[in-house]
DNA sequence: AAATTTTGTTATAATCCTTTCCAAGATCTG
DNA sequence: CAGATCTTGGAAAGGATTATAACAAAATTT
């Protein structure tokens, strides 16, 4: 499989959710040309998109809306359940346990782990806080596809190898650290992100 | 001054870290062909990196780990204070606002927003949560640098525009919408980044 | 003074992403 | 039915950004 653009991925989204809408309005048929007026984006750049995935549409015709937004559902894993656990009951854990968005597109956190033995046992909403040993038997028991990494920057590692070795298929990291493992991974680094941010403002006042 | 390479900045981060690290094992002075082998990546690339910002280095000996390592901080701003506010007083701001690793790299949530009429006035932690209306007053008095960005998606571009009239430097995005704003902004957008990380997922059970 | 080391910079290459272009399919119009 | 008009899909070109290579100049060592 030919290796998508990330930005890509990005605009499909926006494309399924300007379907939802036209699915909404009642039409039937769109094209490329009344997706980029309604998003701001050139019409080639939205064929060429939806073209890493196949051909979609009829020529001289368009799209059919819903057969087009079902497609991109597909495409992004949108009308699956993600079932994940949280590695790393602190605040941060919790922030991404009870972040409603996250249910609302289909991410469910079912458990939460930890290694501190003053956690364990104690419940955050519905969830029992659990210790890392037992991580393995509860993604097996209970289809757990997804890792959501909250711990500190030392301990990343560490907790990465296990939920791959516990099964997950991949793992959001938010820890401050590259983690190595061989599923897929995303960083959310937003200490980073905020040191990238206070450059750019340095850089601001540096030149003016 | 000549445009900087985001990725650039990353691995600044990166070699600040390391740095510190040989700071700490009480070496004088490094090359860029040590820290190359130290974090695996070309030693051109490091002395490019650096270069950006002017020779730190001496031909034939290489650099002198302190004052490199103050350099770097200087250039990314990691010894001021950065006062910031939250908006948003959700699961999510709360959890940043609480999130210890940010304290530790100088950055100081000294106040909490929101429109929600039922949260104003409650405390989290030491933190008064104020409304919006009241945020230019207590940027200037308090000499707020930064807006942290946690509001609900449909609601993030009249926030920002709200901390920019406000008079903060910059924002970190963590709501699910791209804003338009004339100060730096760094997006955090995790929703989208585990869409990228399913997608991921999928690919690979597609193509095996 | 010759050899060696290492920087900093210019030049080159590679990568990634966007846009243009147009043949060919589909529909519409007279 | 024939011509006009759409619109897709994909190849190719273009642009932008980032990484690597190469090397002269400076510093040090032998």
């Amino acid at each position: 499989m030919e290796k998508i653009p990330k930005p890509v991925i990005r605009r499909l989204v926006v494309y399924y959710r300007c379907l939802e809408r036209l699915k909404g309005e009642g039409k039937e048929y769109t094209s490329s040309k009344e997706l980029a007026r309604r998003l701001g984006i050139k019409a080639c750049q939205i064929r060429k998109d939806l073209s890493y995935f196949g051909g979609f549409g009829k020529r001289g015709v368009g799209y059919k809306v819903d057969s087009l937004s079902e497609r991109l559902k597909e495409i992004l894993g949108i009308g699956q359940k993600w079932r994940a656990v949280v590695i790393g009951a602190g605040n941060l854990g919790k922030a991404i346990a009870g972040h409603k968005p996250l249910q609302q597109q289909g991410f469910e956190v079912v458990g939460m782990f930890d290694i501190d033995g003053r956690k364990i046992g104690k419940k955050f909403r519905e969830l029992e806080i659990m210790h890392m040993n037992d991580l393995e038997k509860f993604v097996k028991d209970n289809n757990v596809r997804i890792a959501i990494l909250c711990v500190p920057a030392d301990s990343a590692q560490e907790a990465a190898e296990a939920a791959e070795k516990a099964g997950v298929e991949g793992i959001l990291n938010f820890s401050a650290r590259v983690i190595k493992v061989s599923i897929p991974v995303e960083n959310v680094d937003f200490s980073a992100s905020l040191k990238s941010l206070t450059f750019q403002i340095i850089k601001r006042k540096g030149s003016s």
